[in-house]
DNA sequence: TATGAATGAGGTTTCATTCAT
DNA sequence: AATGAATGAAACCTCATTCAT
């Protein structure tokens, strides 16, 4: 029933290998986009170029196309960052500075800040993975946060704060940016330039955290 | 197990004008937490007390329980902020602070928090809902926080700041609270006391803003 | 809990009379325009200017009011039709005149004339109901015009035929007249005036029922 | 009771091209017999031998579904119908012969006969396709006996009668031997056999019409 | 591997029927 | 006698999943 193999290689070769990026790549669109329940398979499919059956030759159900689009576009994130920083020195501003222009650069300005819209709307429909994503991205942000305002209490440049309070009020605006993006922003007539907006968060926070 | 059923209950009991609120408040919990396209009439009917057919008499569909619940929710809640804010003499910094405190007391504290999650997570699959929110909610909160932060820039109290960015900025830990509760918080062993949160993060903000 | 019955005469005397056959008139319109399942009863009350309820109080069922509406408004006719010719004395011509004036007198100018428009459509759907008509007005229906028929021939003005066919030929055009009314009429410009349809309706057949 | 099913006979099979008209069979079929609102489109795919979901495979709704029904099934019949006429040379009387047996062959005697009965009970319903019915089906059928009895009348051969008139009343014999058949025939123990009835409607018309 | 026809559970919606008032 | 709120069975329709090709 096949056909001979003779006819020298098969021109899917590189396809193939590509075939599940190509299909996270449209499941992370869609399900941003409308969500998980109102996302259909084969508009999944239908995005990636391919058929409905095929997405089942990767992806055994929605809900583990679901957890791999999760893991995998937050997992490398995450590293990439932990990677700059453990190899950081110099002062606590700097740092700060370091973590907030880098979570642009590899979360906020890429296709990856569709996960946190995502998490944050599904979490309740999918304890499990929200419990991975909370392990593995959430508390890893808050750490870096952490360590950052740490040692800049310990040095005097910061004043003493609330580390955990002060975490979470600074992760907000980085994360709302993203939420926004994948939701009321097409409300909106103009948003504004994201380098103004950095910076002015920045300086905002710098302030805000300076001692004396 | 149950009392005797010789008492013969009713079967159910008329209750016409308390129905739309029960069924509304219902359907807010239910659409927060599982979305809107996850969320089955039946449960909210179940939560609100009554059988699936009596929640078609008082909304005409799903997309149309949506809205009211969206309306019914939000649009007391801002008035009631507006109101405040439009009888305050003092200066912008006590203004930041009444706006945020108050904030806090009807919006974030309150089940009203659920809006915010919920429009952020539904806005892509109904526009024309999103357009009124934005315009009904979002345009109007940053018109409060925008006028409190040009008040403080003109009398010199703040430092001369770009206005939308920073509106913005600090609208974001605020919401993030909202979305916070109503998805990840679920994960996570404890929060920090809103008190406290509240607090850290005037005094972030204020700490922030001030001139020299 | 009943309250005392000394208030005189109750208001709705007349009314309670009244009722069940503005039932049955609306529920008549309703079912010949709209068909049997396509009909509600919520709107066969309102048609009737009462509520649904009350409905329940004269009829058990939807399929009851059905039965009600088919018998009750032809069982009349048919007798009237049949009194008419129990005493007519005259030839075979003219009594097919009577049948066929007299028909379209009492049913096919008149509301009645939803009623084989209804059974037509709905006989698969109730073969008791459908029963009972067949034996009560068609086969009545086709006795009298069997009748004249055979007088005709038997006094050699007509020319010998197949009574059973020339029944059913003959009774063709009278009822498309009553379904045309309630079906594709409505998609037609105009329809021809009745007096000159059943003339030259009696012209046709007499003519061609006319021996040599 | 079933024989051993250890065949593993397959689940479904792939029969693309036959599914259409093979649910259009059903579904015509179904409509014809219990009108369209009483018609489950569970009860037509099983007619068809599939799932209620492969129905919507091929057509979008049940309106589509009914909608096809009648354009598919009336359209030949039509068509043929006036191929035949066009090319016919003959008098009057036996042009009408023609029309009245192609009729009785294509439509009266055929499964297609389901559907005037179907659009007369629903036209009300569907005042679309009955649009479209009575500009394709109906005044097409009734331009042919038109044509026929003008001929007739300019030759002399037939009488000068009013031919809006008579054609409704040539028709409505033919007519309502597929309404009988599809209603209340059940009711029936025997109806006439076909060939006497179409010679017994020729024999009084063609005596009706002629002339002197 | 890839396809897409076929399936059927499950959700939204309608409406005949019931029953407290 | 009359009402209309409440019920729940049943219909339409969708879409995740399966499987013959």
């Amino acid at each position: 029933m096949e056909e001979s193999k003779t006819r020298t290689e098969p021109r899917w070769e590189r396809r193939k290998d590509a075939r599940p990026s190509e299909l996270l790549e449209a499941a992370l669109e869609l399900f941003a986009e409308k969500g998980y329940a109102a996302t259909r398979l084969e508009d999944v499919a239908g995005r990636a170029g391919v058929s409905k059956g095929t997405l089942y030759l990767y992806f055994d159900s929605k809900e583990e196309l679901f957890k791999a689009v999760v893991r995998g576009a937050i997992v490398p994130a995450i590293q990439d960052a932990e990677h700059l920083l453990d190899q950081f020195e110099g002062d606590a501003a700097e740092l700060l500075r370091q973590i907030i222009v880098g979570w642009w650069r590899f979360i906020g300005a890429s296709r990856v800040s569709a996960i946190p819209k995502l998490m944050i709307c599904e979490a309740r429909n999918f304890p499990e993975i929200a419990e991975f994503y909370y392990d593995e991205v959430v508390s890893r942000g808050k750490r870096m946060f952490a360590r950052a305002l740490q040692r800049g209490i310990e040095s005097g440049q910061f004043r003493p704060l609330d580390i955990e309070c002060t975490t979470r009020i600074l992760m907000s605006p980085l994360l709302m940016t993203c939420l926004w993006q994948h939701s009321l922003a097409a409300c909106e007539r103009e948003q504004p330039d994201p380098e103004r907006y950095i910076e002015t968060y920045l300086g905002l926070v710098l302030a805000g955290l300076r001692n004396g």
